[in-house]
DNA sequence: TGATTATTGTAACATATGATACAACTATTT
DNA sequence: AAATAGTTGTATCATATGTTACAATAATCA
């Protein structure tokens, strides 16, 4: 193998340590589960469509690079931004075992993206060699789980203020600060609530009206967050 | 230990073979597993509350008779009705792994139910020692979040009369007719779908007037399959 | 049997949201 | 600098759904 490739592979590797699925796993422990199996990379350029709704699900997916969406379509093509999954994580490892294994959602690269496929029967393989992956698996599936029904609770019990509110108030939360810029655009939060445009407008309109936040585009200042918090239901 | 204690042990752990949990082991295999460890049992009566929202899962729960069903309230008190388990089933397999090990749910028994506990730390001994299992468990948790996401489509991407209209096909597909009996109730939909009661009679109210379907109560005759189906969304 | 409770079918009304359109503004590209 | 594309704010209108209320059955219970 040549040099060039070798730090290539070492350095594509050496990220992983940060994986949700190497946990406790060191930098050489995992070049060492990669030097003893086959798998695949592939790249992808931004908004490129990595999988669609419906496509088989048979190799483990992990992305070394960039980060991707996924998606929902319905019948009139208007679209449901479902996740967000970054640089180490798992794509879909809830559809990797189970009755259906078969992508419910299209998976998009938000930007230059590489990914490591490995196929089923390999990924059991060092599954079966490493316990401790097994348990990892399990947190990363499990995790998985837990942010789908975090999901419906949010769209089915909120209304889109709601959603709003809880949103900035999670901003607010992480920076720990009532003024901050939304890294989102107006577009982006309608596809993830999936909700019209305009009424992601319409409730920033009433939300300021009502003396609950003042905001300038992506510009937001929290003036009352107790009643902001009671817009959640 | 009393004959008649082992008798009724026997009894509870045979039915166990049809658990998705348990694929692959005979009735002697379960029985071996569970004279080996320690686990606890504990019974209800119809609607009492098994579990509630943001209780912490601390052991594996597998139900042994009866059926539940979990249901998430709003602020409103109005009740969505999540899943329904049923015996041979583990309960909330997702939340015992990862980060936020607490139910997003009640559960509630739907008639006498008995329910079979097992520490984490138990279990994780038996995953150890049969490897099988980790394979089922991973499969029983991958239908969940499959079901979750399906659910998240009905919910999201359908109408009240895209989401009966399913219901509605799938009886007839289960049943192989175009004429059945529902098993639930109005009441019993509208907390399904999370909507209002009123709701789903206007909507039968409406299937009916266009002549997509007949119905008196219970009784379902669908008349135009091609037009029920073009409901769906 | 009579009383009680749950279920169903409607109606009237309020409201949240979707759909569409357009103008003003900002950012990006050429 | 000009052109282009994307973002935001707003308005109008249609519509699906929630809310409440009430009457008619049907089912259950005493």
């Amino acid at each position: 193998m040549s040099f060039v490739w070798y730090f290539k592979f070492k350095n594509m590797i050496t990220k992983l340590v940060n994986s949700p699925f190497f946990v406790g796993f060191n930098k050489e422990q995992i070049l060492e589960i990669f030097e003893s199996i086959h798998y695949s990379t592939s790249q992808y350029k931004k908004n490129d469509i990595i999988c669609r709704a419906g496509d088989d699900v048979r190799s483990l997916m992990i992305i070394s690079k960039g980060n991707v969406r996924t998606e929902m379509l319905d019948a009139t093509g208007s679209i449901f931004r479902m996740d967000d999954i970054y640089v180490t994580q798992i794509i879909g490892p809830g559809f990797l075992y189970g009755d259906n294994n078969v992508f419910p959602v299209n998976v998009v690269s938000n930007c230059d993206v590489s990914i490591i496929s490995i196929q089923k029967k390999t990924f059991e393989y060092i599954l079966a060699k490493h316990p401790k992956l097994m348990i990892n698996y399990l947190n990363v599936i499990s995790n998985k789980t837990q942010f789908l029904s975090q999901k419906i609770k949010n769209v089915f019990l909120q209304s889109i203020e709601g959603k709003i509110a809880i949103y900035l108030l999670k901003i607010a939360k992480q920076t720990n600060s009532m003024e901050f810029e939304m890294e989102h655009s107006q577009t982006w939060l309608a596809e993830r609530f999936n909700v019209a445009r305009p009424s992601i407008a319409r409730v920033f309109s009433h939300l300021k009206s009502k003396g609950i936040i003042d905001s300038d585009k992506k510009i937001i200042k929290i003036l009352d967050k107790r009643e902001l918090m009671r817009c959640v239901n």
